[in-house]
Parts: C-alpha cells; structure tokens; sequence
DNA sequence: CATCCTATGTGTGCCGCCGAACAGAACGGC
DNA sequence: GCCGTTCTGTTCGGCGGCACACATAGGATG
C-alpha cells in the first residue's frame, strides 16, 4: 500500500501515466483540510484544485435567501473545482470539507495547462467531471421525489463509500444542511431508519449497521450513482494499466470491498 | 443574416475558428427536428451529437417507476450528447425534442477526434459543459425549494430566450412532465400567472405577455442561469472575434433582444 | 460534581402538492 | 354543423415537510 502521504492515494493522480505523474508531483501541494473549512466561496476565483486522499468535499449550491442543498460530494475518486479547466471565471458554489482528511492542492493555471496537453490526465478529468453530472442531475431527480429517509440514506452510502470503516461523524443539524431539509425531518428519517436497524446514532455520529438495508432504502437513486462510479474506476484502471504497473487496482478492491 | 438552413444558426459552430469550421462541415448533417422525437435513450449508445439552430432539445432524466425531471434545456448556443465527448459508454437520460425546428448532427466519433485535438472547438465545449451543469444544480435547488408557480415561469424563460416570437407551442401535459409535476398543477400555476397578467394561455399554446412580471415570479433562479449564459455567450463572441469576421454578435444582439 | 451548551426527540397547526374523479371547452375530421 | 378527442378548469381528502415551541439527554468544562 502506498503511504499515508502519497498523493497516490488519490485515484485521478494514482492512474495517471508516469510522465504526466512524475511533472504533476512538484507541482502538488500536501494540505490538511479540516471539517468545515470552505475551500470555494460563490463568486470568488478557483485558485487551486484539489485532489482529496482522505478527506470527504461537498459541493453547495446555495440561493440568495440562505437556502441550500448538496449538488455532489467529492472523496478521493476525484478532484474539487473542475470548473477552473472549463473556462469559469469564479466558483458558483459553496465547497465545504465534509469528513476531515488530507488533499493535494495545485494552482489552476498550472493544472490548466497540464489538462491543455490531452492526453490521459484529460481524459481521467472527463470521465469523473460526467461522473460529477450524473450525481447532479440523480440529486435534482431525488429532491423532486424522494422522501428524507431515501435521501439520508444516499448521503451515508455515498459518503461512507469514500471513507474508511463504518461510522460518519456528523450531526443532524449537518445532515439537514447537505439536504436542504430541517434538522428535524433528519431526525425522524434517522429514527425510522433506526428502528428497522439500518443505522445506529450516537451524538454526533451516524453508524451504518446494516448495510443491504440501507442500500435498499435508498433505493435506484444510490444504485445508479453507484453503477456509473464503478464504471468510472474501471476506467481508471484501464488507463493504468496500460502505462506503468497499476497500484490502482488494490484501491479498487478496497472501495469495492467497503461496500 | 444567415440563410435559414445555414450551420451557423448554432452559435457554438457560428463561433468556430475557419479552419476547424471548413474541416466539421463536411461531416455535418442537417436533420429536422420535429417536436417529440426522441434523439437519446437511457443505456443506448449516443451515435450522433446534435447542434440545434431552430430547435430546442430537453434533457430529461427518469426513474424507474417511470417519475421524470428535466434537468437541461439545450438551444442552438449548445450541443447535445456531449456526455459522449467525457467517455461516457451510454446515454443516461433521455433526451426529447421539445420544440420543433433544425439541427445538424454529426457522428460521435468524428467529434470526438476533433475535440481531442483540442483548440478553441474543445473551450467551446467545455464551456458550454459548464453552462449546462450549472443549469442542472439550479434546477436541483429548484426541485428542493420552489413552487410550481417559479418553476413553470423559469421553463418558460428559458425556453423562449432560445426562440423567436413569444409563444410556446405546448400542452400542460406536457409542462408537467418536464417539470415533474401534475397536469393539474401545471394549470393552476398558469392561471396564477394569468391573473397577474403575466402569461395568456390558449389550448396548446402558452404566451409571454409580460416578461418582467415573469422574470419576478421565477426569482433568482432564472436570474443566475441567465446571467451564466450571458458570459457564455461573450465567450462565443470573443472566440469569434479573435479569428475571422463575427456573425456571433448579431446573433447576440438578437439573443439579448428577445428577453 | 454541578453546570452549561449543544445535540436530539416530540407535538401542533399550516401549506403545497398529490391522487383521483369529473365537468366543461376548444379544436379537428367528417 | 356534428361528434369525438384532446386539452383545460375545479373539486376534495390525504400526506410530507415546514415553522415554531418545548422537553430531554450527552458531553465538555470548570
């Protein structure tokens, strides 16, 4: 396994062919990135991009009367201000570190000209930016129809995907922000899903207890998420292989073993 | 003014440097679109990209149980199917005509090898890439938090921006299933707007009569969509302007006069 | 150990949308 | 001009989530 520190536990930055790896590296900056911290403000520049290893980003969308809702969440499959390489002058959303952990950081501009060459580091960004569209458009699909319960339990599916053993340490109130629902409806959909056995909470922390049930709670929402993230590692893979030996297929093996 | 039939009724070919242009236009293929056609089905292959110039394309997202969203609406300032360009094997939405017109489509393939040459046709469209995915998160945030009423005077909004005239040729059915909401709904919403004076609807017809009092009843959720099509669309022309003579600024004069 | 603060559990009335059923109204073909 | 089809307007009960109000329980802190 790599370090704790390698930026290959990224899986973008772990796929990449050597060249484009080896002239990425100098580049990187290692940063820890605490719960909370916002790392875009609507309407500010994207100075850097950010490639998580062990931290969770949620990306906000926000409107002027303060209300809110969580459009994707990025862990270490991807990378955080895409929309810098596609020509947007600032950020349009709110990104919050959701779960504490580490990322690399890069100045756009030199990760603009990087993605500019082609090749295998844009292709990589692509494919994850339409993984980034999928997840965009089945949240805007659940908020049409979809009970707190269903959503709640994509959020701890998909969060917990991207995090290392059971357990999210988060509190209701959160939960209701990423949601776009009151603190309230969190803790009734948290009690329903408590009491078919799903889910187990403490003060501040929500255990996954049963995952199959879980996973059926949330029914085709997290299912096609998930369908189109594997397939996205598949590509990952792929890429890797076909340039140097590929660390990337024991990162795959974990995610899929975390299921 | 360019002839009815001319490629560069599609802003983003209109916007092409002249080389790539004369290389793509040869490969186009002027196709009508009529109304209620369907160009792309959830996890068939996408074989055609379609670049509108009279018609306008809605990217429809379904559930299992048969629910539905729109999630983007696409005129002749984007493209369609460009998820093909990011890697993606299949479609997963399905994609409608929603108001009949022209486009001219092309083989995914043959697109795909010229945007990966990169140069100003792959900014272009990643680009309008980003457009399209802030148009998706609005709408998220709008199926999370506004009435019936804000979202039927959005949908409007932007379906007349793409248009000429002031009147959209079609039924509340059918505003409901974009919408995801109830026939019924649908109605009700409309006689609200009617009251105020906003709208007048005929069978199968609905008619802008005041677009001030429409922009107001959509609120900010219109407003924030516009505005990022409004850069979009100074891209376009800034393109243009940096390689050959610029049809592109009638075309936005025209655009921003139809508001 | 007492205290405070934050997080969680619960109840009530309200509002918007849904589901279903039905009445009228406009168009289009014959 | 007649008739059937399609589109539009209206009703009523029900439900999910909201706003507000309040009660309790962990867990930190002194």
């Amino acid at each position: 396994m790599s370090p704790p520190h390698s930026a290959k536990l990224n899986r973008i930055l772990a796929a990449l062919p050597l060249a484009s790896y080896t002239r990425l590296l100098p580049l990187l900056e290692f940063v820890p990135m605490p719960a909370g911290h916002v790392i875009y403000e609507p309407d500010l520049p994207i100075r850097h991009l950010y490639f998580p290893t062990t931290s969770i980003v949620a990306r906000l969308y926000e409107t002027a009367s303060g209300a809110c809702t969580q459009t994707g969440i990025i862990g270490n499959e991807g990378i955080a201000g895409i929309s810098a390489l596609f020509g947007a002058e600032n950020s349009l959303a709110r990104m919050v570190v959701q779960s504490s952990g580490n990322a690399f950081r890069i100045k756009a501009d030199l990760l603009k000209r990087e993605f500019e060459l082609g090749g295998e580091l844009q292709h990589l960004l692509l494919r994850f930016a339409h993984a980034l569209m999928i997840q965009t458009e089945q949240i805007a699909v659940s908020n049409r129809y979809h009970t707190v319960d269903q959503q709640l339990s994509y959020l701890l599916l998909m969060s917990l995907d991207r995090l290392p053993g059971n357990e999210l340490h988060i509190t209701h109130e959160q939960v209701g922000i990423m949601l776009g629902v009151r603190r309230e409806s969190v803790t009734v959909a948290a009690q329903k899903l408590q009491t078919t056995g799903a889910i187990r909470c403490r003060r501040g922390h929500l255990a996954v207890v049963d995952r199959q049930q879980l996973e059926a709670s949330a029914g085709e929402n997290y299912a096609v998420v998930k369908k189109e993230y594997e397939r996205l590692l598949d590509v990952y893979c792929s890429v890797a292989a076909g340039s140097s030996e590929s660390p990337t297929k024991q990162f795959k093996r974990f995610f899929q073993s975390s299921r």
